[in-house]
DNA sequence: GCCAACGTTGGC
DNA sequence: GCCAACGTTGGC
């Protein structure tokens, strides 16, 4: 079991339209690294959904409920998506600036290597933006 | 809107 | 295979 944490900026596909949908494909990951991430995944993994740019919080968690494939929005096979379903609203979203603050979480990717767009998360930074967010 | 960080491209 | 130039992301 593993977990991510996936970026989104909430115009283009917000959590709100995440929870309206019940179900997504993961798409538009051009980075080969975030690529390498999306193979990774398995079915069952739990995924933190953060809001870049306007937000710039963890809002809620997500599942992995198909593993990688095709990204069926381009041609070229070096991409792939995952499908992804909505857990759990975050009661309070955990903004950038809090992890960034807080001692457990100074190693996380969000913040070392900011244009990461999808990363994976040890077991204990998620556990901490769980309970900072209940 | 600016700019730092960093990945990618292309010339040599 | 190195590295400069360029483009993109995302925080501020």
């Amino acid at each position: 079991m593993n977990y991510w944490l996936v970026k989104s900026e909430p115009f283009k596909y917000s959590w709100e339209q995440f929870l309206k949908d019940g179900r997504t494909f993961w798409d538009g990951v051009r980075n080969y690294q975030a690529r390498n991430n999306l193979r990774e995944m398995k079915e069952g993994d739990l995924v933190l959904f953060y809001h870049s740019n306007e937000g710039k919080q963890v809002v809620g968690v997500a599942k992995v409920v198909k593993e990688f494939y095709q990204d069926p929005t381009t041609e070229d096979p070096n991409w792939v998506v995952v499908d992804l379903v909505p857990v759990e609203t975050l009661k309070k979203p955990v903004t950038l600036a809090q992890i960034k603050a807080d001692e457990y979480l100074q190693d996380i990717s969000l913040v070392r290597q900011g244009r990461l767009s999808v990363m994976s998360l040890k077991v204990a930074e998620f556990d901490r933006i769980i309970s900072l967010g209940s």
